[in-house]
RNA sequence: CGGGGCGUGGCUCAGCCUGGUAGAGCGCUGCGUUCGGGACGCAGAGGUCGUAGGUUCAAAUCCUAUCGCCCCGACCA
């Protein structure tokens, strides 16, 4: 957009840099701004604030909705893991033994130069779950003997520890929390049923929650969970266009349950090993929900998860004024807490702190709040309020009744518009590719040593045969399969890379 | 763990090259004027310059080590 030289500058973002400056730098601003999470002392951890919290709280309440009514109980399993525990599976160990988190001691004492040094060496070093398979495998062990036993579906919400050389926030943490569901099953088929429904409930999830458009698919072997027979995955688009692996759900087969002799006994009194799956979705969705739908004025929360949905600003400049405004307000609140919406009350807050109308504005701006009210004298005299919606900035006088009718449908249009503006974003960056030229321009940045925003999803038919060039490729362009999808046209073609037979489009992209 | 960048009041940063009594803007506190999209004036508070050594009469500044953060790579939810 073109400025002439005489007249305003640019609107001036809340969140500096912008998203097409420097996304990275972005979404560190907005986590800031919206006062989710601040890193904190201890290396790779985070604080998550209040405000970052409620999110969270009401994406586990929503979930855990879900886990019920798909027939799962609650349990909780101990944070350390003996070590030889995790050596049982031979995958398992390779992938998570370079980022663990060791305790080899319980003891403190004073040291010699002054401070403390551990004492009390363990028999065995424990390691801070990575995950839990392990562990819960040797109690389902215990558990089961016949299969009467089975199935056992149980999640447990916990927080994990992977030491990771990098970390981001909400993507990738030291510490992290998650849910993390455990089944066990007596046959391969239940088994398998168990996986592909719970990663429905977490595609569900994410759409009708976070309002964020997935593709379900399976994990290539490389991109597979260590110890898993299967990877089903749901893949979402950030807005820097870069797939963000949003939650997982593993069919295991039998290859814990034979490392942890899973055992029952069938109707012929045969013994048989388990079928077991894990899945798992975490306080990486914050982070998600942030590059989904924030702009460069910060947090966007979708409604369903939004722990406030409306702010109420009363306007006044003395007190006569506020004795007015006040009063309204406090009965407006009431009227729209009686309202609800996705099946709660609807939420609002009245900020009456003594800050001056624009910062306190901001500040809920910044926070994503997706409806403000501003209520002053000339509201009043109208009775209506002044209503500002976040996700598209529109502003309307609107009438204290119809306000208040219309409150649940409101934040309804604001859910779907942000899920449709998403995906239209993974559309409008999605294509198929059929030649390899394209596909190298479609992820080479033009600017390589500061990337801009590029790529997207390439839908493209693969063979998925070893192949040393291919790989290279993939590897100097950054870019994986993220996954093969389970839904959609599977027409046969002829692999991209290698012209080998291919039974259906993968997605390839860059990915966090 | 490799490459790059950065650590100075709460935040963003200047000062470092060329050593000599620690600065700015924002924020914060108080008072006043303001208040419907980020107010203004006046008066204040607040920093042993990431940490530890070293060089020097003297170190934010030079040297060494170390820790942390950010970006890129390898690894991953």
């Amino acid at each position: 957009m073109d400025h002439h030289p005489l007249m305003s500058k640019p609107p001036r973002t809340a969140i500096s840099p912008t998203r097409e400056e420097d996304y990275p730098e972005w979404y560190q601003q907005v986590i800031k701004a919206a006062d989710l999470a601040e890193i904190s002392p201890v290396r790779g951890c985070m604080v998550i604030k209040p405000w970052g919290w409620a999110i969270w709280e009401n994406m586990q309440s929503a979930l855990d909705a879900m886990f019920k009514a798909t027939g799962h109980e609650n349990a909780y399993f101990p944070l350390f893991i003996p070590m030889s525990y995790l050596e049982k599976e031979a995958e398992h160990v390779e992938g998570f033994a370079k980022e663990c988190a060791v305790v080899t001691h319980h003891r403190l004492e004073p040291a010699p130069g002054g401070g403390l040094q551990p004492a009390g060496p363990l028999e065995e070093p424990l390691i801070v779950r990575p995950t839990s398979e392990t562990i819960i495998g040797a109690m389902y062990a215990r558990w089961v003997q016949s299969y009467r036993d089975l199935p056992i579906l149980i999640n447990q919400w916990a927080n994990v520890v992977r030491w990771e050389m990098r970390t981001r926030m909400f993507l990738r943490t030291t510490e992290f929390l998650w849910q993390e569901g455990h089944t066990a099953h007596a046959t391969e088929a239940e088994a398998w049923e168990e996986t592909r429904r719970m990663l429905e409930v977490y595609a569900d999830f994410a759409e009708n929650h976070l309002a964020m458009p997935v593709i379900k698919g399976e994990k290539t072997a490389g991109e597979r969970f260590p110890g898993a027979v299967s990877t089903l995955t749901i893949e979402a688009m950030m807005q820097d266009r870069k797939a963000l692996q949003a939650g997982t759900s593993h069919f295991l087969g039998q290859n814990f349950s034979r490392a942890q002799e899973i055992k029952f006994q069938d109707q012929n009194g045969r013994e048989q090993f388990a079928w077991t799956t894990s899945w798992g979705m975490s306080t990486r969705m914050v982070g998600a929900l942030i590059m989904t739908h924030s702009d460069d004025d910060g947090l966007i929360i979708p409604p369903r998860l939004a722990p406030r949905h409306v702010v109420l600003l009363p306007i006044y400049r003395n007190d006569d004024e506020r004795a007015q405004v006040l009063p309204y307000c406090e009965s407006l609140q009431a009227e729209l807490r009686r309202q609800s919406y996705g099946g709660k009350p609807v939420q609002v807050l009245l900020d009456d702190r003594d800050l001056r109308g624009g910062e306190k504005n901001w500040q809920h701006i910044k926070r994503g709040v997706p409806l403000r009210a501003e209520v002053g004298p000339k509201d009043l005299a109208k009775d209506s309020v002044f209503l500002a919606r976040r996700d598209t900035g529109q502003k309307q006088a609107i009438g204290r009744a119809q306000f208040v009718a219309e409150v649940p449908q409101l934040l309804a249009q604001i859910q779907q518009g942000l899920f449709d503006r998403a995906l239209q974003l993974q559309r409008d960056h999605s294509r198929p590719i059929d030649n390899l030229d394209e596909f190298r321009e479609f992820f080479t940045p033009r600017d390589a040593e500061k990337p801009e925003i590029h790529g997207g999803f390439a839908w493209c038919h693969w063979s998925d045969t070893a192949d040393a060039a291919t790989d290279e490729l993939l590897k100097q362009l950054k870019v994986t399969v993220r996954c093969i999808p389970l839904d959609g046209d599977s027409e046969p073609g002829r692999c991209l890379f290698t012209g080998q037979p291919s039974a259906r489009r993968v997605v390839f992209g860059k990915s966090y």
